[in-house]
Order: structure tokens, then C-alpha cells, then sequence
DNA sequence: CAGATTATGATTGAAGAT
DNA sequence: ATCTTCAATCATAATCTG
């Protein structure tokens, strides 16, 4: 891919509006000091009623609010576990006021003893509640837990408004601190900028008036020296604009302006593709060792692919449809800085039709049927009742069913990848053969309930696609690796490491699901493996301190792989689909995050 | 065995790509 | 227009608890 730093563009884009402002002063509300009264006791409650109960006891209206909401009204320990620790954070000291930095010795830069904490602001809370601006506090928290001072995160929000998704707000806290240090930007000619079009909310360019510090390299300086800032000026590459370039002035930003699938999906090309794409340029802050492997959805809410590609040190993704390595389609993007010459499939290849990995359903195969691989495998199943209604259909059809008969049923079929299993008779996938689709072994997440084995398949990955890219570490690390995997799953890395031959001497698995864990852990006993494996359970719990404890012990990282939540966005969520700000997927920031420290650690060495 | 908790199955559209 | 999509929610069944 093409990268260009932008330099002799300069007069044609403006770069005003990254220019950092001289900290503008603090709303009143946000610099009061904490109120309450600590409130200790309250153990061996009922759990009726519980929110005022918890008022009574002095924790704000706010404080009860999110903690409810976090543990369900119902989990009164819980509820009171998290109420006490936000009083706790509440009550400790802000240890470093205008410095956002937490130095590296610290134990947890980011998780829940982060002094710049939780509820330090009750007035403020009720007040912003009362007055319908609650959204205001909740970004603030957010951005104060990704490791922003307070009057970054708050100008931020103010610049840019509350409406402003939580990765915009990063985005723009990151402009403004790169543009210290960094004259110019990164281009990059994959994406354009997804924060242009017209109707969107934000738009980062609209701030230059009220961002106008260019008065050279001599502004605004003097927070620069934190090993935070360094981490921030590396992750963040603002796209130019270059629109500008195509004649007159932002008259092609419509095209421009979408992220393209590439079509056929097959990324840097297919193992038999003779004119495969054999090398690339990465950049130089983000070439490996330690290499690193990012994986998620490939059709997300417009903006989400380039927002990660900057995250991720610009890195395009590389998109790949798994239904050329499975009889299952799966298109997902993979951001990762692993060479791509001299790549290689796992052996056996799988089959790659219906038919052929499943020879015992073409008894029952109408001909109607023109299906030939299955759609994505996801965490749900078609219902029995479906199945059955669709039989009844058939069976009160003629032979050759009428037509609006066969689009209902093939509609149906390929919305749930229901198999014909019998005269009339279609089925959902069962487990083991979601296990064979997806390249794991047989019995993988056996001994589990049916729902739960789908739930972890369908969030897992194609095993033989992430081995094909992974293939090159092979004979990069002849002596085994050492792995950071993190939203590991099921250990789909692991497996696809595994089957290639690779060797893991150590591997640091993070996964929130115990189930999961689990089945990683049996699968690491059972297949003799003989690094070691510790698991941690949450990637907030993932510090410094943790990944320095480990490069010491085992010398470092070589591979950081993982997918993070696709929760919010994936297509299939009816509720919840927020894009990167939302609950599940803003995780993704704890793995540039995470990334991001171990290549810091690694340097050391 | 009653109440509480957990597990399972059925149901619920829209965004974005083609 | 037509098709696809690593899902969340709720009611109910199943299981647990004391």
C-alpha cells in the first residue's frame, strides 16, 4: 500500500484544527471537589427497593444508576461492591493533575484504580442528569478511563459536542496532542476520511476557528514529555484530505469518502492465485517484531474499519471471505504487520462445498436448492418450530413447489444455514459440524450445552484463514513462539498456530468467558503442549505491570493476536449496533492499547 | 416444595453491500 | 430491488437452593 507523509501538501490542507488549544479552563462543575460522605455499611440488605436504599446510604442518584445498570437491579452485593469502589476511587487524591501520564511503574494504567476516577463529581452528575446532559459525564468517564486528563476529555466533548461517538472524542484528543510534536500527517490513500460527509455530526474540520494555535513548534509544549504522549503520537494518523486533489474543492469527497470491499474478497490473494500481492510497505513505527494480528467483522457501521486502520499504525486491512478456505462464507478484516510472501494453507484443505463436506445431505438436496456453501455461522440457530413449519409447507406443496414456496423456504434456509436432513426436512448445523466449518478439531467445545458451543463457534475464528496468514511466522520462529492472545475465545490463534507447525513456548491468553477458557485449557492439556499457558480473565486487568511481569519472565512477546468484541458491530444486532463507541467493541482499545505497551516494552530489550 | 436462579428457544429489523 | 449479517431480548422451561 501506499503511504506518503504529507509535507509538500501542507498549503493545501489545513492543519489548524490539530493544533493543541492552551488547555482552555474547566467548567466550573468539574473542578468541585468531591461532596459525599463515605458511606461503609450496608451489608445483609434486602434487595427490594434497593435504589433508595442505596441513596439513603449517600451514593448519588448516579453512582446507584450506573451500577444498577452494570449489575442488573437485582445483584445487591454486586451493586454495593462497585458503589463502594466508586467511593473509594471518589475519595483518593487526583494523584496527577495536568499530567495525564501514569508513569510506567504503575500498576494499572488503565484499570479501576486509576485516580482520576469515577464519581469525583456528584453535584456535577445530578446536575447534568437534571438537566438531560448525563451523556456528558458518561463520555468523560469513558475518555478518563482510556487515560485522558479530565480537561482533555472535557474540552474534547465541548469542541466537539456530546452527540460525538467515544472514538471520535479519542480521535480528536489524539489530533490535537499529535499536531505538538508532529508538523505533518500521515496519508493514506486506502481510506479517505470517514468523519467528511455531509450530515454527519462530527466534523473535526469544522473546528478550526476555535482551535487557531499555530504559532509554530514553540506552543503548547510542555506536556509533551510523557511516555503517554509518545504512545499517542504513534497511534494516531489523521487521512488528508485528499479530495482536495481531484480538482476544485471537495467535489469528489462522495466516493472518496467510502471504505470499498475489495471484490472478491481474498485479501493479498489466495494461496492458488498466481498474481498474489507478495509484499508490502508497513511503516516503520509499526514493523515487527513484535508482530501482531487484529481481527474483526468486515461489514461494519460506516467509519469503523478506518478508525481502527488508525489505531492500528494506519495499516490497511486486509479483507478475506472464508468461504475460499471453508464451505462457510466469513468476511472478516485483519489488520496485522506480518509479511505476506510465501504464505501456506493447513493441511488437510477443507472441503469447500455443502455437498462435499457433508456427502449425506445430497439424498435430501432439492434440486431447487442452488446453495453451495453455507452463509456466515453465527451465535444463534434456527428454531425447531421453523424447521418444522417449513416441512408442513412442503409437505402440502406439489413436487416442484410453486415459487413464492421456494423463495420462502430458501430464504429461510440461507438466513439460518439450515441442511437438509431428511424428505422435506431441514436442520441447523450441529455443533461438531460448525467445529469442522470453522477448522477446529472434532469435540473442541464438546461437553458444553448446545447454546453455549454456538455461542463461542459463532465468535470465533475460520481457523485455516488466520492460519494462512499466520503461516509466514513458521519459519520465522523455528524455536517456537511467545503469544499474547487476547479475546481469545475458544483459541482460535492457538489452534491455527498448532496445526501450522508453530511451536508456542508461552502464551498469555485473555478471555472473559470462563467457558471458554476452559475449552482453551483443555484443548492446551490435551493436545501436549508445552509452553506455558496463563489466562487472564479481563483485558482491563491486562497493566503494565502484568506485560512487563511477563516479557521479563519469558523474554517478550514475538505475536499479539486477537478479535475483539464484533458485539456492536455486527449487522445481526437488532439492538445494540453503536459501532466502535459501544459497550462491547470499544474494547478494541484495549488492544491497540495493550499493542501498544508491549511494543514499548519490547523496544527496551 | 416454593422461590430463586439459570438455561434454552423463539422472536425481534436495519445498515450496508451488490 | 435483493441479499447478508462473529446478536440482544424476553418468555418459558429447567435446574438449583434452603
Amino acid at each position: 500500500m501506499n503511504w506518503v507523509t504529507d509535507e509538500s501538501d501542507d498549503s493545501d490542507v489545513d492543519l489548524s484544527w490539530l493544533q493543541n488549544d492552551d488547555n482552555p479552563p474547566l467548567p466550573p462543575s468539574l473542578t468541585q471537589a468531591p461532596s459525599n460522605q463515605a458511606l461503609q455499611d450496608g451489608a445483609g440488605a434486602p434487595t427490594s427497593s434497593l435504589v433508595p436504599k442505596f441513596l439513603d446510604m449517600g451514593f448519588s442518584p448516579k453512582m446507584v444508576a450506573d451500577a444498577i445498570k452494570k449489575n442488573g437491579d437485582g445483584n445487591y452485593e454486586s451493586i454495593l461492591e462497585d458503589l463502594l469502589t466508586y467511593k473509594m476511587l471518589e475519595e483518593t487524591p487526583l494523584a496527577n493533575e495536568g499530567n495525564e501520564e501514569n508513569t510506567p511503574s504503575d500498576e494499572n494504567d488503565w484499570g479501576d484504580d486509576d485516580s482520576s476516577g469515577i464519581d469525583d463529581f456528584d453535584d456535577m452528575d445530578f446536575e447534568l442528569e437534571m438537566s438531560g446532559q448525563a451523556s456528558f459525564r458518561k463520555k468523560l468517564r469513558t475518555l478518563e478511563e482510556m487515560g485522558f486528563s479530565r480537561d482533555a476529555a472535557s474540552s474534547a466533548i465541548e469542541r466537539c459536542g456530546e452527540d460525538v461517538p467515544i472514538f471520535e472524542l479519542a480521535d480528536s484528543i489524539y489530533a490535537a496532542q499529535t499536531a505538538e510534536k508532529e508538523g505533518g500527517v500521515w496519508e493514506y490513500d486506502g481510506f479517505n476520511s470517514d468523519k467528511k460527509k455531509e450530515g454527519d455530526k462530527y466534523d473535526p474540520f469544522s473546528h478550526n476557528n476555535k482551535r487557531q494555535r499555530c504559532d509554530g513548534a514553540s506552543s503548547s509544549r510542555h506536556r509533551n514529555s510523557t511516555q503517554m504522549r509518545e504512545r499517542l503520537k504513534r497511534a494516531y494518523h489523521q487521512p488528508a484530505k485528499t479530495s482536495r486533489r481531484c480538482g476544485g474543492d471537495g467535489d469528489a469527497v462522495g466516493e472518496l469518502d467510502s471504505l470499498n470491499l475489495p471484490n472478491p474478497m481474498v485479501g493479498f490473494g489466495l494461496p492458488t492465485d498466481p498474481g498474489r500481492q507478495l509484499y508490502r510497505d508497513i511503516p516503520k513505527e509499526a514493523q515487527g517484531p513484535p508482530y501482531f494480528f487484529y481481527e474483526n467483522v468486515a461489514l461494519t457501521p460506516k467509519g469503523v474499519w478506518p478508525t481502527i486502520s488508525r489505531f492500528l499504525y494506519g495499516i490497511s486491512p486486509e479483507f478475506v471471505d472464508s468461504k475460499f478456505f471453508s464451505a462457510a462464507c466469513r468476511k472478516r478484516g485483519y489488520i496485522h504487520n506480518l509479511p505476506i510472501a510465501n504464505r501456506f494453507c493447513l493441511e488437510p484443505i477443507p472441503r469447500k462445498t455443502i455437498l462435499d463436506a457433508f456427502p449425506s445431505a445430497r439424498a435430501h438436496w432439492p434440486t431447487w436448492d442452488t446453495r453451495t456453501q453455507f452463509n456466515c455461522l453465527q451465535t444463534c440457530i434456527g428454531s425447531a418450530q421453523l424447521t418444522e413449519r417449513i416441512r408442513a409447507k412442503l409437505v402440502a406443496s406439489d413436487d416442484p413447489p410453486p415459487p413464492d414456496v421456494i423463495r420462502w423456504v430458501m430464504y429461510e434456509c440461507r438466513k439460518w444455514n439450515l441442511i437438509w436432513v431428511g424428505q422435506n426436512r431441514v436442520a441447523p448445523l450441529e455443533p461438531d459440524e460448525v467445529e469442522y466449518l470453522l477448522g477446529f478439531p472434532r469435540d473442541h467445545t464438546r461437553g458444553w450445552s448446545r447454546t453455549e458451543r454456538y455461542k463461542s463457534l459463532g465468535n470465533s475464528f475460520q481457523v485455516d484463514t488466520v492460519a494462512y496468514q499466520l503461516s509466514v511466522l513458521r519459519d520465522l520462529y523455528p524455536n517456537g513462539i511467545r503469544v499474547l492472545s487476547l479475546f481469545s475465545g475458544i483459541g482460535g490463534a492457538e489452534v491455527a498456530l498448532h496445526r501450522l507447525g508453530i511451536k508456542m513456548t508461552a502464551v498469555l491468553s485473555v478471555e472473559i468467558s470462563p467457558i471458554n477458557r476452559t475449552i482453551l485449557r483443555s484443548w492446551w492439556d490435551q493436545t501436549g503442549q508445552v509452553g506455558e499457558l496463563e489466562e487472564v480473565d479481563d483485558v482491563q486487568c491486562v497493566t503494565d505491570a502484568v506485560l512487563e511481569r511477563f516479557i521479563a519472565r519469558h523474554g517478550g512477546f514475538d505475536l499479539v493476536i486477537g478479535g475483539s468484541p464484533c458485539n456492536n458491530l455486527a449487522g445481526s444486532n437488532r439492538h445494540h449496533r453503536d459501532g466502535l463507541s459501544g459497550e462491547h467493541s470499544s474494547l478494541f482499545y484495549h488492544y491497540f492499547r495493550i499493542l501498544d505497551v508491549v511494543r514499548n516494552l519490547m523496544a527496551r530489550y
